[in-house]
DNA sequence: CCTATAGCCTGACGGC
DNA sequence: TGCCGTCAGGCTATAG
């Protein structure tokens, strides 16, 4: 579920919550979350520094403190963090706890496990080995880019848009959203779009990216057209009388409308 | 070269 | 009541 949006609200909450405060302490509670790197390695680190900036790149989060190093996070699609100071309220599966010196915490919480934690010194040396695609968010990806990434899948555009080595940063449920909102059939190969269907895709990606980012990735804050919350067998379009439909797209369960979203255009 | 699929992981849910 | 199968969807590894 942590998708572009949901990450970038994360690096806001993690900017608001814990930038410039000293790190007392490091905790890894499960160290199958870390990759390449032992605990002991992760907590010096960032022990005794402060996160001085943050970053993100597709679905990925990257945390500098003061000394250079920097803590990548990814969030699977169970991850999340809580700044807290009540020991209390702490997350039931926190896999990586940071105590700072005024006495709160920072908890990286992952149900599944399918996320990850590591510490890396060059951002586009990280970037580069992940083979990451460019951010669907980055101004820099324009028209011109994302006509190359469509020209050289021979695929389905659903599995083009969540495909992380040609853009990063869009998953499962936020491009079922793209393609309900451009109107684009999600089985629909990519080469079968015009040059107008591709535009509008393009100009649909960045707005609804940015719809989401500013509803905080609250589906119940979403536009009423939106069909992220009606992400359930049988339910209404929202945008028709008609219902919508499932079908397995890259081995993932695609939600869309018939009557709204056509194949080719 | 490319795309599709199985499996990792945990908890919720439905059927029997 | 409780057990089992299925599903969720992030990724990687492997099969086609």
């Amino acid at each position: 579920m942590p998708e572009l949006p949901d990450v970038e609200v994360f690096k806001r909450y993690f900017d608001s919550t814990s930038l410039h405060k000293k790190i007392k302490d490091v905790e890894v509670h499960t160290r199958a979350i870390l990759e390449n790197i032992s605990p002991q390695r992760l907590e010096s680190s960032i022990k005794g520094h402060r996160f001085k900036s943050t970053r993100r790149h597709g679905k990925y989060l990257f945390a500098e403190v003061t000394g250079g190093n920097i803590l990548a996070l990814h969030f699977g699609m169970t991850g999340f963090l809580k700044y807290f100071k009540d020991p209390e309220t702490d997350t039931p599966h926190d896999r990586l706890l940071i105590r700072f010196s005024n006495g709160y915490h920072l908890a990286y919480d992952c149900q599944r496990k399918l996320g990850m934690i590591t510490v890396i010194d060059d951002l586009h040396d990280f970037i580069k080995k992940k083979n990451l695609g460019p951010d669907a968010m980055d101004p820099k990806f324009d028209f011109d880019a994302f006509e190359e990434v469509l020209a050289a899948s021979r695929g389905m555009v659903k599995s083009s848009l969540m495909n992380q080595n040609l853009i990063a940063g869009i998953g499962n449920v936020y491009s079922d959203e793209i393609l309900f909102q451009a109107g684009v059939h999600p089985k629909t190969t990519s080469k079968d779009l015009s040059k107008k269907a591709k535009k509008k895709l393009f100009s649909t990606m960045k707005r609804v990216l940015k719809t989401v980012i500013n509803n905080k990735a609250h589906p119940e804050d979403f536009p009423s057209t939106y069909l992220t919350p009606h992400r359930n067998k049988g339910a209404d379009c929202p945008k028709c009388d008609g219902s919508l439909k499932t079908a397995k797209v890259s081995g993932r369960t695609s939600y869309y409308c018939d009557n709204c979203q056509q194949r080719g255009n």
